[in-house]
RNA sequence: GGACGUAUAGCUCAGUGGUAGAGCACUGCAUUGACAUUGCAGGGGUCGCAAGUUCAAACCUUGCUACGUCCACCA
């Protein structure tokens, strides 16, 4: 098999990803390998995959593929999420598009239709996480609303209860006229806009006067039940206690006192109107009333209801808040007219008002007094809060820690319920508060059906059989019922009206979606139960991990797969190996969403964090540094970036770029620049494969004699262990780097140009140097025969063992970033019996060699100086010169002769002498102990090379000045570290030495 | 009002006490044996400002400025 000519990742990455997920080559079962887990931040059912998908996964890709490849049992779970309103809302978009609409439908059919939509056409994202080339376990996808996620929330849910975590309350939410739900705290979005501060004058009821108001929500006035004055407000202490007459409603109110009135802000005087304001909610429950007494004058779309009192006049009812498009007048306008009219506007100001949205629908969100379901986050903070602070959590990185505790030690209420129809249904029911004679009379007459708003007594039960057990026992209990009464099924009060036991009826409501994404980690693996996956497959039944073979000590021995065949996967394992998880990888804006929640329910149910590292990254940023968004169209579509540069270079992008507590601003030039990274090794393995280099067949580090092979080796362990370390410390952009410049500047721009004279000695063009004379090859893909004499076959053998070796190490360690190209190469290098995700994780246990890195340190240095001395002299590079050394010692003598082909390869230097040089112009050049004298027969003007030799004088001569200064500095000798002393002294040495040196070679130029 | 982050080459970013690096861009040179999605060489930065600590500061401390983000009930 040979390489093609070009680097065509489309063709690669579609049949790899494949071949992979058609092998179970994501989930190999590992029964006795140390278990590593990863959670995928489910995305939403209705998603598409943005660049944001493509940071989170590519970065959890990189982890599990480095964990498959450490012999790890490596679960990355997968799944989506139901994502409620977003769902709901294109399901309902749809019918609307149709004339039609979700209420023309009972819950029922509409939810059956919201199924229908999923299966048709949700999830797209799933095969775009596959372009992206994620190994996530497909086999056993989950989804926030199958059967066994129901089954967790409804556990959890009855649990909370019974444990008093979860209630219900009747207090202001964040009401969402838009959708028509309550919505939580971390759902509404703070906003600044352009609004106005209208000044009220409110008569007192008595005739002694008026007070001053002021209030940015004008229409609300008409359900104010006080004013309220600062206690100290020493301008008001005659009218506290008086009545105010309210404009319009003709309603009483008591001017009161409240801390919450700021004697600084307006007239210090503030309008009290419970029902519609936060602030107002508690200074009326200070003021005695009671949640049900608080008056309420909107509707759940934000349009005027008469309030319990009926003071309202019929004009307003029916108003929106504060007008709707196409709406001729509304509540606002009109409040503000009639004031205007009645004389009572006193002015109105500009001002800018933080207002809040509803971060989905763009509505003003509107403090609405409902009964909700909540969570007591509070007591479930707490467990979560010393997680962190005792490092059963660490959080990387660690300056999102105290945004963490800020946040969770100050948590509100979680707020779970909401009104929708798609989502997991909260498992409560009502039944009527009744009694013993109240059931007596229904049981013989035909009154009216219970009024069911009346105090309902609430059962909460998994399932409506327990619940009406429940309410049957309860009403035996309270009502002394006979004991023979039947417990009977009842679903509507119709039914129960003919029966002896009161009907129930479920709560209409439906969870928040993060409360059952908040129990991805544990409800995934199988909780509550301890029986196989949900979907009743076993997991991938179609085979596991083919065998591999263990016989060579190699590569191939993979201590931690063993044959395949189906794997057992009971819950109680699963959820015993991998919970807790190792490590989530999450954005820092769903924190508070999801994050501490998982943290809480986690070590609430399980008694344990839900994984031991939170890994939070920055946001994907426009390339001009702002948000992307589709309302600004400047997103920028992941898909076709891996259409035109492909996956891993995609990829690589991504780790490269990912720097621990940054955004990442999207830069085009450089996924660009790591396509032609992969083109780059792509070259070099066709290169290699084109001389005879293969796969190797052993994981330790070859034997090896020549210098540059021990240096290339020894080069391999260094990257590794910087590459090691910086997956200890979930450096992404650490890793990125140091692979990417051992493969670029390392192997190929130095090892296999310095292999190439050993593996095809060939002659210089039209030279007349010597080396083996190898006719012209038609063909660059063939491997070369070696035609060299009987010694240097070993060297050849050797070269191309290291090569080959050294390539494989580059393929594994590169593998987690660029799984497709490094799986094609892997296989196109050899033969081989196992596919490169399964590899086994480089380990060379090589030594450093000091003799043999010195010596290609030298090397390299030597042709550096010869091609910048030709490029600034302005001799073309091809030029062949001879050198003559002088003062060289027997070490540089040495190398000289074994690295004769090399000089004469890489710096075209043909024969270097130590005999004296002739006299005449010549390029000088320093290196360590020795100078290089490379004559030049008159081709170029001395001047120019004296020139050059006193750049670089001066040069060094700053350094040197520098070193002076520190050095003749007493205290620094005397204090800074024996090591710095140490060091500036032979750097000063050395420095001055090569001064000298290049003072000498300036004056033998004349 | 709190909290956090960022400020380093033209651009995008690394660099956590010993006189600054990468990618892209730029300049010059190179074109039959891996690669122009290339090679070789080069130019380019008083590390936001100010003060302090230290023998020594891009790096530690404080203040300031600019930009950004999150949290918070200012009617």
């Amino acid at each position: 098999m040979t390489i093609d000519k070009n680097f065509n990742p489309a063709a690669i990455e579609a049949k790899w990803f494949a071949h992979w997920e058609e092998s179970g080559a994501f989930r190999p079962e590992r029964p006795d390998a140390e278990p590593y887990t990863i959670v995928n931040p489910p995305p939403n059912v209705t998603g598409n995959l943005h660049i944001g998908h493509a940071l989170d996964n590519t970065l959890q890709d990189i982890l599990i593929r480095h964990a498959r490849l450490q012999g790890k049992d490596a679960l990355w779970v997968v799944g989506m999420d139901h994502a409620g309103i977003a769902t709901q809302m294109v399901v309902e978009r749809q019918l609307n598009e149709r004339q039609d609409k979700r209420t023309n439908y009972t819950r029922e059919e509409f939810i059956e239709k919201v199924w229908e939509w999923k299966e048709e056409s949700g999830g797209q994202i799933t095969q775009q996480l596959r372009r992206l080339g994620c190994s996530m376990d497909w086999a056993n996808e989950r989804f926030t609303m199958d059967e066994g996620m129901n089954k967790a929330v409804l556990k959890v849910f009855v649990d909370m209860h019974k444990e008093g975590l979860i209630y219900r309350d009747k207090r202001l939410v964040n009401w969402d006229p838009g959708l028509k739900t309550a919505i939580s705290d971390l759902e509404v979005e703070t906003r600044e806009i352009n609004g106005k501060f209208w000044h009220f004058s409110y008569p007192l009821e008595d005739g002694s006067g008026a007070i001053s108001v002021a209030t940015t929500r004008p229409e609300t006035m008409l359900a104010d039940m006080a004013v309220a004055v600062h206690p100290k407000d020493e301008r008001y202490t005659d009218m506290v206690g008086k009545m105010v007459r309210l404009p319009i409603t003709g309603r009483l109110v008591p001017i009161i006192t409240d801390d919450h009135a700021d004697p600084e802000l307006g007239s210090g005087a503030v309008k009290i109107t419970p029902g519609h304001d936060f602030n107002d909610f508690d200074v009326g429950k200070r003021a005695g009333f009671a949640a049900s007494e608080m008056l309420n004058m909107l509707d759940g779309e934000g349009r005027v209801v008469q309030t319990s009192d009926g003071l309202i006049p019929d004009e307003y009812i029916g108003l929106y808040r504060f007008g709707k498009e196409g709406e001729a007048t509304n509540a606002r306008k009109m409040v503000v007219e009639a004031i205007d009219a009645l004389g009572l506007l006193e002015n109105v100001e500009d001002r800018v008002i933080q207002t809040p949205f509803g971060d989905r629908s763009n509505e003003v969100i509107e403090p609405w007094l409902t009964d909700q379901w909540y969570v007591d986050a509070e007591t479930l903070a707490k467990p979560a809060i010393d997680a962190v602070r005792g490092g059963d959590i660490k959080i990387v990185p660690k300056s999102w820690e105290k945004t963490y505790f800020n946040w969770m030690e100050n948590i509100q209420p979680w707020c779970v319920s909401r009104q929708l129809w798609w989502g997991h249904r909260i498992p409560a029911w009502y039944g009527p508060e009744i009694h013993k004679n109240h059931i007596m009379k229904r049981t013989g007459d035909d009154e009216q059906p219970y009024n069911t708003e009346m105090n309902p007594t609430i059962f909460v039960a998994e399932t409506e059989v327990q619940a009406i057990e429940l309410a049957s026992r309860a009403y035996q209990k309270k009502n002394a019922l006979p004991n023979d009464s039947k417990v009977q099924v009842v679903r509507n009060q119709q039914e129960s009206f003919e029966s002896i036991l009161p009907a129930i009826w479920r709560d209409d409501d439906v969870l928040d979606t993060w409360f059952s994404s908040a129990l991805w980690p544990f409800a995934t693996l199988g909780w509550p139960e301890e029986t196989p996956p949900w979907n009743g497959e076993v997991a991938r039944s179609d085979g596991g991990v083919p065998p591999v073979d263990r016989a060579q000590g190699s590569l191939r021995s993979h201590p931690s797969t063993t044959s395949g065949g189906p794997p057992p996967r009971s819950g109680a394992e699963l959820l015993a190996r991998h919970y807790p998880n190792d490590v989530l990888i999450s954005g820092f804006d769903i924190l508070f969403f999801w994050d501490a929640r998982m943290a809480m329910q986690g070590l609430h149910f399980m008694g344990e964090v839900p994984w031991k590292t939170l890994y939070l990254h920055g946001l994907v940023r426009a390339a001009d540094g702002s948000k992307m968004s589709k309302s600004k169209g400047n997103t920028v579509d992941p898909l076709g970036l891996i259409d035109q540069y492909g996956a891993d270079a995609l990829r690589f992008f991504m780790a490269a770029m990912e720097s621990q507590g940054r955004d990442i601003k999207m830069d085009e030039s450089r996924v660009e620049g790591y396509r032609n990274f992969a083109t780059k090794l792509w070259n070099a393995a066709r290169f290699a494969q084109s001389n005879g280099i293969g796969a190797s067949t052993t994981l330790r580090a070859p034997e090896a004699k020549l210098a540059v092979n021990r240096w290339i080796i020894g080069e391999t362990q260094t990257a590794l262990d910087k590459l090691n370390a910086a997956f200890e410390e979930l450096r992404f952009d650490g890793m990125a780097d140091i692979v990417y410049h051992f493969v670029w500047d390392q192997y190929c721009d130095w090892y296999l140009e310095l292999i190439k004279p050993v593996l095809s000695p060939l002659p210089f063009r039209g030279g007349a140097g010597g080396g083996a004379s190898q006719p012209n090859s038609d063909s660059a893909d063939k491997p070369h025969p070696n035609p060299s004499p009987e010694g240097e076959g070993l060297d050849v053998a050797e070269t191309r063992e290291v090569a080959g070796w050294v390539l494989d190490q580059i393929l594994v360690m590169l593998h987690p970033f660029m799984p497709f190209i490094t799986e094609e190469l892997w296989h196109e290098m050899g033969p081989r019996s196992y596919d490169i995700i399964h590899a086994k994780w480089p380990e060379p246990r090589a030594d450093v060699d000091a003799a043999a890195s010195a010596e290609i340190e030298w090397l390299i240095k030597l042709v550096g100086e010869v091609r910048t001395a030709k490029n600034e002299l302005g001799i073309p590079p091809g030029t062949k010169m001879d050198a003559f050394v002088r003062d060289a010692s027997d070490a540089t003598k040495a190398r000289l002769q074994s690295q004769s082909a090399a000089l004469a390869r890489l710096a075209r230097l043909e024969n270097v002498s130590t005999d004296d040089a002739p006299d005449g112009g010549s390029i000088q050049l320093v290196v360590d102990e020795a100078t290089f004298v490379l004559p030049l027969e008159g081709v170029i003007d001395l001047g120019s090379e004296r020139a050059r030799i006193e750049k670089a004088i001066a040069a060094l001569s700053k350094e040197l000045a520098g070193l002076d200064g520190r050095l003749g500095n007493a205290n620094f000798i005397e204090r800074a570290k024996p090591e710095a002393v140490e060091k500036a002294r032979a750097d000063h040495a050395e420095k001055a030495a090569e001064v000298g040196r290049l003072q000498a070679a300036l004056a033998r130029l004349g």
